[in-house]
DNA sequence: ATAACAGGTTTATCTTGATAAACTACCCTC
DNA sequence: GAGGGTAGTTTATCAAGATAAACCTGTTAT
């Protein structure tokens, strides 16, 4: 469960395909080159190296993420947490709201979210 | 305002730094190298990047953190939440709290935090 | 046939983070 | 005056992430 650690430009990558997939991967290096600035085997190296991680797929020149945002994002908010709060979300948002305000509707969404999760 | 990033080894170096400060430098290497495993230069190397950076600072041999820990969290969790998450707390929670309960105390502690941050 | 394009891989370079061996210089003390 | 400790720097090495030039193979259009 570890894996899902990206890197920099993994992660970017990743993002374009999240947006396009499935996408067709001569197709995927054109929008790489655009976006950013990859030549063509930039991209097929990614393709080659998330795919051994078991991240996205690359069949009959179709990609497609095997891993989806949302995974990723929560495994990366774990991590922080983790690392840097003791795993403590209450630790996390004092530090994080410091100098911030928050608006009437997202305060409810949020109270509306924690007692959901409250047991 | 960009460089509190962190790589891991300086994050874990830090880590001990603000558990210690002031800390005198040669006494510095002595735990680094029990709790990292480094030699000396490794920690008179870190000593110098960060100083750098405007990280640490290394006054007749006592080292002394110039950001704090806090200051690093909070930095860490806007990149996160703004790389991943829109900006959006709501949505970084709606993420972060699949599949996960809250003590009703921490609940608590969370809706009062939110309260005070409502503007 | 031949040029052009699709769909790749091999192999290499460049950069940079992580780490440290070897050296310097200044005490102190026995 | 020699050895040991403190306080560092110079200079490398090594690994890995990021990137790509050159090459290959098959198909399609002319």
């Amino acid at each position: 469960m570890e894996e899902f650690k990206l890197f920099d430009a993994e992660f970017k990558f990743l993002d374009i395909i999240w947006e396009l997939e499935p996408i067709n991967s001569t197709e995927l290096t054109k929008v790489c080159r655009k976006k950013l600035g990859w030549k063509k085997p930039t991209t097929y190296t990614m393709i080659r190296k998330l795919s051994g991680r078991g991240i996205l797929k690359n069949e009959n020149a179709t990609v497609t993420a095997l891993v989806k945002r949302e995974q990723v994002q929560k495994y990366e908010s774990e991590v922080l947490l983790e690392k840097s709060f003791d795993n403590s979300l209450p630790a996390f948002l004092a530090t994080f709201l410091q100098d911030k305000k928050l608006s009437k509707q997202e305060a409810e969404e949020i109270k509306k979210m924690i007692e959901e999760a409250t047991r």
